[in-house]
DNA sequence: GTCTATACAACGATAGAC
DNA sequence: GTCTATCGTTGTATAGAC
């Protein structure tokens, strides 16, 4: 079973690789040439996003409390965006790929129906416990965009409830699953996952950790689609 | 069983007696005197807001896009509430305490945790479709307010999850439920909820009715947590 | 590459005519 | 009771010094 010590040495990312790529994906953009400077300052500037922005929200983050909190002046700001809206834009779209991959990933070394949902659910908590900021900001910020970019919002989110659908549904044909309605139950699923960091500070109230409130999920899952198939209940 | 037209016809309250009781609540702050004319721009005020906040949300709404939307001029608008933040306020506390109301009234009605548990979920579901904007509203603006609204927003939304976690107690302790831990039941089953009133493009697309997801969530979580109690699943 | 200083639009809120 | 006109502030973004 993934524990969460070995998720986070073995698979988790940090910011510093992150931030790599999005200098490296946006070099046209960034006027700042050094690699290793852009990187550092990228990852003041993220840092600085998320802790606003979890505290007042992206809307409501001005670009001088951006500077004030980053240590760069408003003019420094605009050598690695060239507006606000890009950099939501950025962020949003890097945390959106990053965790798509990572799960897939985890998915894909099991083959049964039960162990790969198991997989899926874990490493889908693991990683928004890590990622918290980036997957707290995509959902709050999503809300709020101008039509187009929330159009691509809409698409991102349905990829990701594909990944828990496609369990599903090959639990349905094996029947080691009965779901009922596959698309509502990864629906629902999906929304007990964002749950998790959506509301982070009820279960740290709760003392709940990020292991325990997986496996809870994981069973709650699977006695609820497992009904009257108990064969499949032994190794998740 | 309730079924949402039910609902719809006996309990569900509309815009224009929510708004009576906003006036009334707010006579000191409302500098408008006649009752009739002032509910009658307090729900053009509140129909303007939800509309404009529903698509960039309510920080991004201007008072010149309230004043446009709603028809009232920018000084006509400062007759009905002394401060944006204070309409905010005005309309997230109503939404909470009116719902909290009418899914206890709900709840009160039957004795068994099993019929208990599925009209708090009916009850919840049917008056978030109803009042959609306003559990919209104070889920989405919650998370940007200044630490001592926030404070309040948080009491709201464990008071909302209390409701099902006592029922979920009653269960444990009748031996009709087996939760494996009921504060963590409670909290996704209310993820469930608000998942209905926050993700309604998805349903929308999916073609679900409230009706059905209603029933689909009732019978999710009773099979997962009624594991070996079949005599108590005939009468949900 | 980063800074300070500033442009200019748009904000919430108010005063005073009607 | 509602309007128009306007206040002072704050927003994003840029220009030019260093």
């Amino acid at each position: 079973m993934l524990d969460f010590q070995t998720f986070q040495k073995q698979r988790a990312p940090d910011l510093e690789g992150i931030c790599e790529e999005i200098v490296l994906e946006n070099r046209g953009s960034i006027a700042v040439k050094k690699d290793r400077l852009a990187v550092k300052n990228m990852m003041r500037i993220l840092e600085a996003v998320f802790a606003i922005s979890r505290d007042k929200g992206f809307h409501a983050m001005t670009l001088r409390d951006l500077s004030r909190t980053s240590g760069l002046s408003m003019g420094a700001l605009y050598s690695y965006f060239s507006s606000k809206e890009e950099l939501r834009s950025i962020i949003h779209r890097k945390g959106v790929l990053f965790a798509k991959k990572i799960v897939l990933d985890e998915v894909a070394e099991h083959e049964e129906p039960a162990p790969r949902l198991a997989a899926a659910i874990r490493t889908h908590l693991y990683l928004s416990e890590i990622l918290r900021p980036w997957f707290y900001f995509a959902y709050m910020e999503a809300a709020s965009l101008p039509a187009r970019e929330k159009r691509q919002a809409m698409d991102d989110e349905r990829a990701t409830e594909r990944i828990f659908r496609d369990i599903l549904d090959q639990g349905e044909r094996s029947g080691d699953f009965r779901c009922g309605d596959v698309d509502l139950a990864a629906s629902t699923l999906k929304a007990m996952l964002q749950d998790w960091y959506l509301k982070r500070w009820k279960y740290k109230r709760k003392g709940t950790t990020v292991e325990s409130y997986a496996e809870f999920v994981v069973r709650f899952v699977l006695r609820s689609i497992q009904q009257g198939n108990e064969e499949g209940r032994s190794k998740p």
